[in-house]
Parts: C-alpha cells; structure tokens; sequence
DNA sequence: TACTGAAAAGGGTTTTTTCCTGTATTAAAT
DNA sequence: ATTTAATACAGGAAAAAACCCTTTTCAGTA
C-alpha cells in the first residue's frame, strides 16, 4: 500500500526530525521532505511534479515565515493540503492562516493522539478543526465582522517599528510621514486592538506573530 | 545492556513526543519519563529513588520555567545532569543557567547528528559546549564582571509589568511601592540593559526569556 | 565605630506619548 | 453624482515617561 506523502516546513531541526520519526511511526505516512522556512519550500515544491499529500507549517520561521508561504500557498496550489503547527493560540494569526486556505490550525503542545487523528482527517476529510477552533471560528462569524480586515503593510511596517527604541518622531521620519500622521496609525491601532499603549501595542504585535523578534 | 534513561520536560507535548521517538532511534537510551513543568518534574523526581541519567529541560514553560527548575535542581540535586533545550540563543538566558548547573545548553533548531553528540557528551564527558556557546561564556569571562549579577526578583516582578498597559502608577501601587522607587528601578534597567525606552525593556524582557508571555 | 553600597523615596524639568477635535485628498461604493 | 471610507495631516493640551540630582534608611563590613 502506498503512503501518503507528508511535508515538513519548520526551522527547528530537532523538532522536524523528530516529528518524522513520531510521524513514521504511525505506519500511514512517510516524510517526502524537510524545509525550514517558505522560500525553500517553494524552491522544492516548483521542482517536484508530485505534490504532497499533506504539508505541515509551521508559522514562526525565518527568511519567509507560515503566513507568507500560506499565501502563495493559496495563490499558487489552492487545492494543496496544508495543516499549521503553532506555538500561540492568538485569535487573529489563526484566522489569518484559516482565511489563507489552511485545513487546520494545531498548536504544538497537542498530544501525538490528537495530532495523528488530525493528520488522517485533514488527508481523507479535508480538514480538522478542534473544538476550540471551532469555537474561535463561531466567535469570528458572530463578530460585527469590522475587524477582520488584516492590516495594512504601512502598519505593519509602523507596528515593526514600535517594538524599538525609537520615538514615534523617529519612526515617522524613516517612513516619510508627518508625525501627526504616525499618532492616527497609533490611535487607530489603539482602538482596534484594544490596548492603551505603545507597550501593549508592541504585546499585541508580539504575541499575535503580527511581527517576529 | 541497559540503556541509560532521560526524563523530558517540556511542555510541547507534540515535540516532546516526537523528540522521544528520535532518543529512541539513537538506540542507547530510554525516556523514562515526560513532563510538562518543572512542577511536575519535581513532584515525579521526589516520588522515585531512581534518578535519571540526563534531564532535558526546557525554557519556556508555563506554571514553572526552566530557570526556576533548573533553580530548584541546583538547589536539591547538584550532581544531576541537566541538558537545556531552548528556542531562543540569548546571552543572559544562556548564562544564567550555565551558572545554575546545567550541563550543556543548545538550540531547538540544532540537527538531530548534533544533538546526539550532545546527549552523549552529556551523559559520558559531563558536559557539552558548541563551539558559539564557548564564545559566549569567553565573552562573559572577559568582560568586567559588573554587570553578571542577576536580576532580583522584584526587578523582574517589575519587568513583568512593564510588559503591559500599566502606567508605572500603577505598578507602583501593585507593588506597594512608591513611583519614585519604580522610576529608579526603570532607570536602573536601562542602563543596564542599554534601551532607552520602556519598549525597548518590554522588548528586551521578552527577547531574553526573563519574562513569559 | 565609621564607611560603603544598595534600596526606597522625593523635588523638579524636559521630552514623549496620548487624546481631543478638525480638515483636505483620494478611491471605492451606492 | 453623492455618500462612504481610508489616508495624511494639524493645533492644542493633558498625562505619562524619562532624566536630572539629593536624601533617608539600613545592612554588611573594614
């Protein structure tokens, strides 16, 4: 019988290879190849015609992190399987990478029942959601959807420079903005994150993987 | 022959699992047991006469830390081996727990031939330093032995709360202490940790692991 | 005992952040 | 064609953060 062919992209070696051998030892599945970041999945996945059955991606990497390579994932092979393995259970990432046409969002301190259970439903069924996904998805939908629009790459860009030392008239001098213009990204950001300062912003940005330190 | 036996503990069960599979295909060693804090470590490491031959331990965790527990094993059995497993390479995490007994500290993103070696010097020479953590404690050595005391614990008590939207008012009042003091403290921690901003320590804080988030 | 160093606190000032309320421009939606 | 929405920007003011420099207290120790 012929395995299903599965796909690591995390940086942690030790951790990606020891998720083949658990992997292996399921007996289904066999580990086709091992990346540690976006850019060398691409390279690998434009120079094989088999595609794989299942891709594992990880979200915090270096060089091209989960959610770049979920983009082009979803620009270039919209029907690839893709499951998350993440390390946070913030809200937005996930819905991010859900949006994105990920098949499932696991976190890393799932036990290996549950991972193999959610490996199997997403290659037969097509995805896996647990319960607290679904729950955070049901939260998502009855949401007065106003904040599901993902930021802008000039705030992305602000919020990466929040998380410095640097003074908002610094950071409005290297983006070329008037101070003034920096205090609305701040103020806006404020109100749509809900926090009440420059620190919390930097917390918020950290802990949703918004910007990577 | 009897193999020698490894107790993990981190909280990543879908890491710790696999990791354990990957022990296992080394041949010469049995993980004994996984725990998910250094809470239970210690609970479990009370409750058995047998000791492990090699502990790996984990930084980031929740309920009790890796310092924390490497502190308690410093404290309670100094001849234990100890293996840190850490995701992130920095300097006074890395000292900080050199200085507390541990043997040997590498990063997640270390390749399973490494880590093997690792495990063995670990287990057979006491000890295993790469070649960039003998940098860094050189480095340590030769600098002007001021700045090696650690943090005390109100610091970081502190440090938690500059992670947050508190004003430092507010922190004064949490930590019944006056603003004036609070404002020494920060003054204090910038210099030492050369930020210029209460982001910048927010930033160092998380960077470094000192604080959890 | 007198000295030293660290923790805690206060007085006062400057800079930065935060919070208002507005306006002009442009692009998209109705 | 007109409303809506997002972006870029301003003036002004209050709050917080950052930076001075000085004093008290207290524990360890030369």
């Amino acid at each position: 019988m012929k395995k299903f062919k599965i796909v690591i992209v995390d940086d942690h070696l030790l951790f990606s290879n020891s998720l083949k051998k658990l992997i292996e030892s399921f007996g289904d599945y066999e580990i086709s190849k091992q990346l540690v970041n976006g850019k060398d999945f691409i390279d690998y996945i434009r120079s094989e015609e088999a595609k794989p059955d299942l891709v594992l991606l990880d979200v915090q990497m270096p060089v091209m992190d989960g959610r770049e390579t979920m983009a082009w994932i979803s620009d270039h092979l919209p029907d690839q399987k893709v499951l998350i393995l993440s390390m946070n259970d913030d809200k937005s990432s996930i819905i991010q990478l859900l949006k994105l046409g990920a098949r499932g969002y696991i976190l890393k301190d799932i036990n290996p029942l549950k991972f193999k259970e959610a490996i199997g439903k997403v290659i037969h069924s097509g995805f896996y959601h647990s319960e607290w996904i679904s729950t955070i998805m049901f939260e998502e939908m009855s949401r007065d959807s106003n904040s599901d629009e993902l930021l802008s790459d000039k705030k992305i860009e602000f919020l990466n420079k929040v998380c410095s030392d640097k003074t908002y008239k610094e950071i409005a001098g290297e983006m070329f903005l008037s101070p003034k213009t920096i205090d609305g990204y701040r103020a806006n950001l404020f109100k749509k994150l809900n926090v009440k300062s420059r620190v919390g912003l930097a917390m918020y940005a950290i802990k949703s993987g918004l910007i990577k330190i």
